[in-house]
DNA sequence: ATACATTTGTACCAATCATTTCAAAAGGAT
DNA sequence: ATCCTTTTGAAATGATTGGTACAAATGTAT
């Protein structure tokens, strides 16, 4: 009966992220995602809705990807605390691959969009919340390993390092220098050893 | 010969700087600046010239109000590392202060504009390399009191003290509770004595 | 009071904005 | 091959964008 989309929709809400991502809501128009998806504007609003729904499901999209960030963090380490220094290293490696510097999407909305759009303040506080529920968990696991110190309980380490993972992602959009961000993970990991 | 302004200019500024900061440049209009202000359009434009330059100028304005927190800082400390700690609750007391939880200027603009804009991206470089300078020195002469550890070099402390600074001020747009995020100072804290 | 440089108010500009309309094209099911 | 639903293409919608033109109002200096 219908007519099927001839489209990959995975790359094309990829090239939508990466708009959305590189110049902002406010600074992307539907213009700039017809003609860098090469879709028609009808089939960009047909399938997916307008410039808003489009917008908070490429965030809710990257939201995942970067979940996936940390849970690979998880597989590949022996102990928590190497679970975390884990986490690290993936956003580096994230920040050095990203040669256009883009820095961290979920931070680029919360500065342009926190206080204007409920509905992705909203996504904001979400990711905030599972973040922190990670991160607590990992060292609540970490120090009953003693392999994190119990110097700050779980829920005061786990703000610490979900505030030191902003500034990390921050400091790499204007830094890339593999050594000196290396060093900022370095120096972070010694609080908890 | 000539008529007078008759504005205040830098109330003027600080109402452009306070929507530019809450909504960003591109999310907001010269009519928003028109209506916050009361300023006449024609006055705007020939008082401050264009959207673009009003923006930059009140981004060095906001650049130096920062310092100034900076250097408050360093006036009511007895040690350099007491310094450090004064600059994290001059931002606190800032955060606090800030009931729409805008974050910090200078990072909304590196979120938004630093890739698209070749100016900001000066402005917001220049910014960085000032306060690493502040650090750097503020470590060395702490490490030369004793009041600082050698466990790592002035340049790497600074490193990672501005990318804390960074971090926190994100963190403090969807938190705003004193106790946590004091929590986050105390930890960064523990990592230099 | 007159002259004059500057600021201000109103109206307007073309360009761009997000979104809609609607007919044409397309492809799977019968 | 025909039907029917959906996806497309092109054009147009009204609103808003940043910026300008120009005359009127204004205040200082003479």
């Amino acid at each position: 009966m219908p007519r099927t989309e001839v489209f990959n929709r995975e790359l094309i809400l990829s090239q939508v992220r990466d708009l959305f991502w590189n110049n902002g809501f406010n600074g992307t128009s539907m213009r700039d995602l017809v003609e860098t998806t090469g879709l028609n504007r009808s089939s960009l609003y047909n399938s997916f809705g307008n410039k808003q729904s489009l917008y908070e499901l490429v965030l809710k999209k990257y939201q995942e990807e970067n979940k996936l960030l940390f849970q690979d963090a998880l597989i590949r380490a022996d102990n928590p605390r190497q679970a975390i220094k884990n986490i690290f290293e993936n956003i580096l490696d994230a920040m050095l691959q990203d040669t256009k510097q883009k820095g961290c999407f979920i931070l680029n909305s919360k500065a342009e969009l926190s206080r204007s759009e409920p509905s992705i303040r909203v996504l904001l506080e979400k990711n905030e919340a599972s973040e922190l529920k990670l991160l607590r968990n990992l060292v609540e696991e970490g120090q009953d390993h003693n392999v994190i110190n119990k110097d700050s309980s779980p829920e005061e380490f786990a703000y610490y390092l979900y505030s030191a993972f902003q500034g990390f992602r921050m400091t790499g959009i204007l830094e890339n220098d593999r050594s000196k961000l290396q060093n900022i993970i370095n120096i972070n990991m010694a609080k908890l050893s």
